[in-house]
DNA sequence: CTGTTAGCGCATTCAC
DNA sequence: GTGAATGCGCTAACAG
């Protein structure tokens, strides 16, 4: 690996940067007032087409560009909104803040987009910075505690993304439907106790899922044992697997994909064969079929999460008011390879 | 799959929200001069602890929260960066964002992230769209031309990541490394006529890779031909494996992994064993070890190019100058099992 | 230590 | 149709 220092050639040339040009400088450039050069910006059709057309070619030439934060100011209206993820490297996220940008933009919105590494800390500082910049914001798996997240919703519109707070809108993937087919799927195949490695403690569908999986087992004459995966990771789910055999079980249901990825990898390290010896199931369905065996799992609907979430949350701002809503988004088991008789 | 209108459930009950809270009504609260809730926020230690905890105690009844927009319009400092990425769905990408944001976290800045969707006038709309709200940008993977970004650069602080524009301070990944031992690792095993199947025409990296993959077969005596996969996806690559077959090749070079994925899904189809009768390379290495066979990839090293890059534009931006930086990280090829004898 | 004053860049009343 | 004045919420001199 080569050293910083010999990755870095410069020159000795310091470029200095001019200030960003203003109204003014352009109204005085154009000789008209500074007004006639905010208007020929946001509303044309109030000036002489050749007013206009004068004070955007002075503009152009002095390589004017509108001054955004100023403009919120005044208008308190700055066309952004906030999307807070706890993992951006979770592919679970990634479609999601794609189809959230993708909607936001239909309404001439940018997204701010916040990362919290998982850190509820963190989390509470990203919202207070968004403060003032934001006219919105989107908690996507919050790991905040309920108080908190009533104090920011008390501040600005805020909707929530797989957490269920009465009173404060929220879109809500309900992994329960797929969580009790897989769990019937896996009775039908003949498995009598399995075990479910859970997730984040502080997470939302975490809790969903080892619910849903209770239930269910009751219902199928199966027996459930957890075993925690701390994270939400690979290595979390690696590590698990000597706990997850120790159990007896002869399947598993894994918090999300990433976990189940790395069970399989542990499996295979252990030369457990799977579906032979071990049928295991994922959540999220994120890996598609990349995995080997292809990964059997629960499917999301993570893409229409991040449109509906943005889609509210515009009315909302609109509408300057806040509804009750609570909009459930139901899913289902993908069976592929790594499931199979026990 | 359950209707949208059956999904929602909301009361009537319309809470109207209150407007945010001044820095003036904590003043008159408090009994002090509006500088002085100021103060409170950003240098306590010009007040009396006893005055900062009064203030703080009233700004807390109230709910106040500084206005980050109102305070960047004054102080010219809004403490955000810009990123812009072609597609954040692109696992190469997250790394480096997650990099970009820890990096700027560490001097207190905020990441605003923007998603181009490969589309150039998308990302001159969303540089456009910036102006204002932060105080630097960086640029990966732009697909902008060179004039637009030279534009953009002197408007305010710029650094590119994987663009090699003279001036303009870059990070580039050279994959030209870790290409080259990829040809040389075919040529050993026998391949005498490989395939680059390249990725978007507007990348700087597709023109890096084939040209470093023509230059190194030259020196093996093997030929190339390319065969194109439009955009840099699975479907894309799998759609190529007609075209990729039909040239006689032994083997291929893929734009990136993604494609990669997808020719092996397409070869995977037409029953071509690998790397029993195909020999495929990727670049990037995002799929670690989870597709099969496991990829034969060229390293990536997006979070480091993250990192690196706000770690660069904040020091422009403290300098207030622009330096000809032009920071070279090399790759490597990691061999895995897709890759063996023609 | 704290209050007073004056902008930051822009949109928006009002007059003309 | 256009110019002059006011204020968005906050910070930064300058006094006291």
């Amino acid at each position: 690996m080569i050293s910083e220092a010999k990755n870095r050639e410069f020159s000795d040339i310091m470029i200095k940067r001019a200030k960003g040009v203003t109204i003014s400088q352009v109204a005085d450039a154009a000789g008209v007032a500074r007004s006639s050069v905010s208007r020929a910006f946001t509303r044309p059709d109030m000036l002489l087409p050749e007013t206009v057309e004068r004070i955007m070619k002075v503009a152009e030439a002095l390589g004017y560009v509108p001054n955004y934060t100023a403009r919120a100011l005044s208008t308190g209206r700055h066309g952004n909104i906030g999307l807070i993820v706890p993992d951006i490297a979770n592919p679970f996220f990634p479609p999601l803040i794609q189809a959230a940008q993708l909607e936001a933009d239909r309404s001439d919105f940018c997204i701010f987009l916040g990362n919290t590494e998982e850190n509820p800390k963190q989390e509470d500082k990203l919202v207070g910075r968004f403060a003032g910049q934001v006219e919105g914001l989107v908690l996507a798996s919050s790991r905040l505690s309920d108080e908190r997240i009533r104090a920011h919703a008390g501040q600005m519109p805020l909707i929530l993304i797989n957490r269920d707070i009465d009173g404060i809108p929220r879109v809500l993937i309900d992994s329960g439907s797929g969580v009790r087919q897989a769990v019937e799927h896996l009775a039908k195949l003949g498995h009598r106790k399995i075990v479910y490695i859970s997730g984040p403690s502080n997470s939302w569908s975490n809790k969903q899922r080892r619910t849903a999986i209770r239930s269910a087992a009751a219902g199928f004459e199966v027996t459930v044992e957890t075993v925690p995966a701390v994270t939400a990771s690979y290595n979390s789910g690696r590590t698990a697997v000597g706990a997850i055999l120790a159990t007896g079980a002869t399947a598993a249901v894994a918090f999300d994909d990433l976990t189940a990825q790395g069970v399989l990898a542990g499996l295979a390290e252990k030369n457990v064969s799977v579906p032979g010896a071990f049928s295991l199931v994922g959540c999220d369905d994120v890996l598609g079929a990349v995995t080997y065996p292809a990964l059997t799992s629960v499917s999301n609907r993570s893409t229409e999460a991040g449109r509906v979430a943005v889609s509210l949350l515009l009315e909302m701002m609109q509408s300057r008011a806040v509804r009750d809503v609570r909009y459930v988004l139901e899913t289902h088991l993908v069976v592929r390879q790594s499931t199979g008789h026990s």
